[in-house]
This record gives C-alpha cells, sequence and structure tokens, in this order.
DNA sequence: CCATCATGTTAGTTCTTACTAACATCATCT
DNA sequence: AGATGATGTTAGTAAGAACTAACATGATGG
C-alpha cells in the first residue's frame, strides 16, 4: 500500500484537522497510523515537524490557466465550470483549511497558500465578467459580480463543511445548480 | 467596572475563540483577566466549567418575531433588514462560532444553539418569500431562493471572518448591499 | 478596631505529553 | 548464514498544565 511516512501523514492530517493541532498528542497519531511513536519520531524528529510536512503534501492548488482556457462564453455553462473548479479546490483543501482553522499560531507560508485560492478565482472571474460585459453580455461591474459570485459559493461550500448537512434539508449540488441558473438569468437580465 | 467572574469569562470567551480550548491554559486565561490563577479556580472550579459558563453567557440569540412584524413587503428594505439582522446574530455570536470551530468534542447544548439561526432565518425567509409570492412580486421557490439568500449571507459573513480582510478589498458592507441590489433586482424580473 | 471576605502568593501533587535511549525482533539482501 | 535496516517495546526524562492547600494581604462594614 503506501510508506510509514505516509501512513503517519495521512493519520496526522484526518487528526490535525479533526482537533487542532494542540488537542492531538502524537501517541494518538501513530495509533491511528498504525505505528509506534517511537517510529513517528525516527521520521519526523518533532511534532512541529511533522505538521509543517503534512502542510506541505497537502496543499492542492487548481490549475486556473487550463480552467480559463476551457470557457466557452456561454454564461451557464461557464460559471458551472468554475463553480466546480472552485469548489473542488475547497474541498480537497479542506481539511488544510479546517486545520488553519484550528491552529492558533499560524504558519506564514501555510496561509499564503489558504488566500491564494480566492484571490486567483477572483481575477478569473473578474478578467471573464470583463470579457463578457465587452461582448455586451452584461452590465454590471465585473468585480462585484466576481466577489459576489465567489462568496457564495464559499458560503455553500462552507455551510456544507461546517454545518455538515445538519442545516438546510437542500443537498449543496443542488444549492449550486439553483444559485447558478439565477444568478445566470439574472445578470443577463439586468 | 466589572465583576471578576465577568473579567474571567471575558477573557475566556477571548483566548478559547482565539485559540480553542485546548491550547489555552488556565494560567493565561488568568493573566489576560489580570487576576491570579487561584481566583478563577476559587470561582469556576475547572477549566472545563469556565468553558461551560462561558458558552451560556455568550450565545446570543436574535429576535426574529419582531423583526418578521417589522418587515414592510418592499423587496429591497425587507431583505436589507434581515440581512442585518443575520449579519449582526452571526457577527455576535462570531467568538462562539470560532470557539465551537476551533474545538474537537462539541457541546451538545451548544451545537443546537449554533444551528437554530440558520434554520430560523431560513423558515422565517422562505415564509416571507412564500407570501411575496402569493403576492405576485416573485415567481422563484421561496425555499430555494431563502437558501441562496443565506449561504450568500453566512459566506460573506464567514469570509470576513476567517479572511480576515485579506481576501477581497471590497468591504463587507458594500459587498452586502451590492448583493442585495443585485438579488432584489434578480428576482423580481424572473 | 476587629471580623469577614475576596484575592494574591507560594509551594506542591499528579497527570499528560513531547521526546530519548537501549535493546529486541524480524524481514530482506547478499 | 549473517549483516543490515526498519520497526517495536519498554523505561525513562523534562516540561508544562490542571488543580489544591495553606498562609498572607488588604479592603469593607459593623
Amino acid at each position: 500500500m503506501c510508506t510509514t511516512e505516509d501512513k503517519i501523514i495521512n493519520a496526522s492530517i484526518v487528526l490535525f484537522s479533526k482537533k487542532g493541532y494542540t488537542a492531538v498528542t502524537t501517541k494518538e497519531i501513530a495509533k491511528e497510523a498504525g505505528v509506534s511513536q517511537m517510529t513517528l519520531f525516527r521520521h519526523f524528529e518533532s511534532k512541529h515537524n511533522l505538521f509543517e510536512r503534512s502542510l506541505d503534501k497537502f496543499v492542492f492548488s487548481p490549475k486556473s490557466k487550463a480552467l480559463f482556457e476551457s470557457l466557452e462564453w456561454d454564461l451557464e455553462k461557464d460559471l458551472n465550470k468554475i463553480c466546480s473548479s472552485y469548489q473542488d479546490v475547497l474541498y480537497k483543501n479542506q481539511k488544510i483549511i479546517l486545520m488553519h482553522l484550528k491552529n492558533e499560531e499560524l504558519n506564514p507560508h501555510f496561509e499564503a497558500v489558504l488566500y491564494k485560492f480566492p484571490n486567483e478565482f477572483k481575477k478569473l472571474l473578474s478578467n471573464y465578467f470583463e470579457e463578457m460585459r465587452n461582448r455586451g453580455a452584461i452590465i454590471e461591474n465585473p468585480e462585484t459580480l466576481a466577489v459576489n459570485f465567489l462568496t457564495t459559493s464559499f458560503g455553500l461550500f462552507f455551510t456544507s463543511l461546517v454545518m455538515n448537512k445538519l442545516t438546510f434539508d437542500t443537498d449543496i449540488q443542488t444549492c449550486i445548480s439553483n444559485y447558478i441558473k439565477i444568478f445566470t438569468k439574472c445578470i443577463s437580465l439586468l
């Protein structure tokens, strides 16, 4: 299957994101990974080092350039693509995001990574809306639209993540497509 | 000013929400409160007890009934009112929300409180949209609209809370009014 | 002025946790 | 078969945290 280091890193991601750095013990991580505590220290020297290595391994970055090039200048289709991609990035980094939220001392390197996504997507979307405005498809301010769109996407993602489906019975996929349908109609009509 | 117990509870709210339960020490809380550690224990017996009492004291509940009765059946005005009220509840409970996010073992009593707001507002808004649909002001599904509206509100709130204004230069108030303007035009046109 | 009460101080107990050292085991490669 | 290397085991250290006990201080109120 996978190496000892991988097993340990995987276990630590699971636990750190569930409980936060301080609340997790190395003993616990070792047990979750199915190795002895000693093995953990032999591979990673310290708990903090393990934490850093976990981060490095698990930050997932999107290929926004490829995404942008695949757009077809059809509002609903494109927004669906962009939103899916954004949700995907958020989803793939959810453990990292949770870890971030649960830790007091924030790793600067890590913060930068975390803020990269929203900003990248904002630039991408602003450009897209700008172009769409030039084509006469919409008339609203591109940046306003972009921020609105991304914040809602983030809200949807985060609601489902934090509330763990306890709030609102509508599932997230339905929410997203509803949202995009309305948003599209809306901005092309304005 | 305020009693010793208040000072301690205030300090603990600040610290628990910043770092999470495990990562905060009673020594730290005492220092932040400007009292001795002994005084803390004399008043609250244990760290966990202090935590529970902090929760009890700081959960702020909205008066949604009064809110609903104050509505004027003017879409933009009403949505602004509802959104402000929602943001206000979220804002006033932000420390609690952060505390919740940072703690592994979730207090069930507390969880219930946390999920109450979104659900309460969802019911309120659904009813509102339902009535607006009956009046012919909108045609979309009330529940869909409600979920959309609340998720975006939550997204806005949470973005500004977590990202701490590092993402997106647009400030949250502008975002909100932009959003409501667009949303209003949108659903009354559809 | 004296009793009371809240607080501070200091020292200490117990427990947990990060982390280490030394030795044991066991599979793999030569 | 024997050497090597990765892992387990056990015991232990050092630091920090929750929490306690005993005594000191200092303000308040009758």
